[in-house]
DNA sequence: ATAATACAAGTAACCGATTACCTATACGTC
DNA sequence: GACGTATAGGTAATCGGTTACTTGTATTAT
């Protein structure tokens, strides 16, 4: 494969001018040598070596992705913005899926400061799945050998990051559904979710801040696919006094509750109002289809990357950002009767 | 940071014994300066640098997933189980998403070539949406240019590939309507899918071999969206001797069609059975779950990163491997009345 | 005792760029 | 004519490793 060198030969110059010429260089280069080297270069088949401008550079214009899955459309949505806005700023992105394995996660850390990314968006994956803590070792290990990080889906101190005020979006949620009547109302947490503190505080708050009090009975909590709902909704449906309207703090598992209910003989909305998080075409497609608080995706991974371009670019103080949800209406949520 | 410059001069030796026992080269070195050397890339914190290491080898550990699209399930799954059994394999992975622009295609290309990636795993981007072509000459630079290329859902010379039997799966689901006694049934093209030809062979072949003529009328074409589906259903039930029994050939259009019969009134299955391409949470989670012609992704995933270690490794002829399809039967096609 | 061999390590070229610093002309000014 | 300054281009160190080849010493064989 032809390096510069071989232009230069072929071109009768230095490898410097030839640097030049192909990297447009604030330097003088009379208009007839400029062609000769663009000549050269075209007829050689000449390819650049990124990695040895890298090494020159001391910068890979490579960003690491690192999330806990990639089948969920949550990451997935914001996974595509994220990919198509570093391409047009010049960077490719790798792509580290930890499926929500802790070890993997410190694995891909490791390769990624070896690879001498500049940069990565990072949504920490649970040390394990009954609790909520996060790697931060991780996150200290990429900052401590001056990579640019910017994190979502989780707390940090001292990173820049985008934040979804889920809380907010778990108030609301809840009010909605008082002031469609419901009283007695149910929430499905998710045994590993990122920010389900806030969305559960969220919950409590409406219901206190209403004059209701907190039966502990109505909280259940199950893994984040589609079997965890469903078998969190048959746990509450199964008491004494079921609600009458449930939220579900994930995508997946909503649906699963959804499913659980018809399974049970459980109308959906006339017998029981469901409420979603996260919002896709999942949403969309069931019957009935899903109320859900729907996180900005696009948004996050717009904001996560114009957050990494200034850590990357002026290594000024870290900054967060925060976000709102919206409550998306459809069809699976109804008056109490 | 560190170096082995670093290393050399705390541990009292020189870089080629350090380069040695960082990398475990079969050479002998005393155990107690190795000892040493271990000692002093830990308290200087070294990291080592893949990409000077990648500049000597000539060799990156890179490989990059090229694909049209990230958000549909298809792609999705597939890539998950190419980037983590890549990973098991020490490649990190470049996620390449054209979002089916052609354009976005051949600057991936191009930058894929500069990064001098190891391999590229490939499933083209149809050059128009209203044409099967792909751009066969961004296959070729990257041949050209010594990387090692797997493709899959689409068909090539001269390259490995992985190929799904989707004309026997045609086949296959189209017999499985004749046996429910349909004799009318439509076919859902898509405008850009990469195998949809050899669906429609297999769809008509089916019927000729059953002695039913093709009416060209039962044969409309979408886009690959939900709204394709939807839009084309309507047109085949607006006929005026309409379809029993659709076959459409992607998962979204599945689902559009199944929500425009609903829209018009068709109950599916008694009136209209549906049976769609590939198979996702989406079609088992709609009303009725949606019969599909599966493809067996992981397996697509596991093959195409096994064929791409065989290029990359042995630079063989290149191998085509033929996987088939599976008739996921679930509620949407009925015995016709 | 000496030659041959094994062991342990070092020297320096190389991978393919970038770029600070230097050199040689040409031009204009006083 | 001497000097300052653009203009155009070259030299060689550098980025952080790898590795072919060399060297010096210890051990074994003859």
């Amino acid at each position: 494969m032809a390096t510069i060198y071989d232009i230069a030969k072929k071109a009768g110059v230095s490898v410097a001018t030839v640097s030049r010429v192909l990297n447009g260089v604030d330097h003088p280069v009379r208009e007839e040598t400029r062609q000769k080297i663009i000549e050269a270069a075209k007829e050689l088949g000449y390819r650049p070596n990124k990695i040895a401008k890298s090494l020159a550079h001391r910068r890979t214009y490579t960003v690491a992705l690192l999330i806990p899955s990639i089948t969920n459309n949550f990451y997935t949505e914001i996974a595509e913005v994220i990919e198509q806005k570093l391409g047009e700023k010049g960077y490719s992105t790798y792509l580290c899926n930890t499926q929500r394995m802790i070890e993997k996660e410190t694995q891909y850390v490791d390769d990624l400061i070896a690879r001498r990314v500049d940069g990565v968006i990072f949504s920490p994956t649970r040390v394990k799945p009954e609790d909520n803590l996060v790697n931060a070792k991780n996150l200290e290990e990429l900052r401590k050998n001056g990579i640019a990080v910017v994190a979502f889906g989780s707390h940090f101190s001292n990173v820049s990051q985008v934040y979804i005020n889920t809380y907010e979006g778990a108030l609301e949620a809840t009010r909605y559904l008082l002031e469609l009547g419901h009283r007695r109302i149910g929430f499905i947490d998710g045994l590993e979710a990122g920010t389900r503190k806030s969305r559960r505080r969220g919950y409590i708050d409406a219901l206190k801040m209403a004059g209701i009090s907190i039966d502990a009975s109505l909280i259940v909590s199950g893994n984040l696919e589609m079997d965890g709902g469903y078998e969190c909704v048959k746990k509450l449906m199964r008491l004494a006094n079921p609600p009458t309207a449930i939220i579900v703090v994930n995508n997946f598992m909503a649906i699963g509750a959804l499913k659980g209910a018809k399974d049970m003989g459980i109308n959906v909305p006339e017998e029981l109002s469901i409420i979603g998080f996260d919002d896709s075409k999942l949403s969309e497609v069931v019957e009935p289809p899903l109320t859900v608080v729907k996180q900005p995706l696009k948004e996050i991974g717009d904001v996560a990357v114009e957050l990494l371009m200034e850590q990357m670019e002026r290594e000024g103080a870290p900054r967060m950002v925060k976000l709102k949800t919206q409550l998306v209406v459809r069809a699976s949520c109804a008056r109490r009767k």
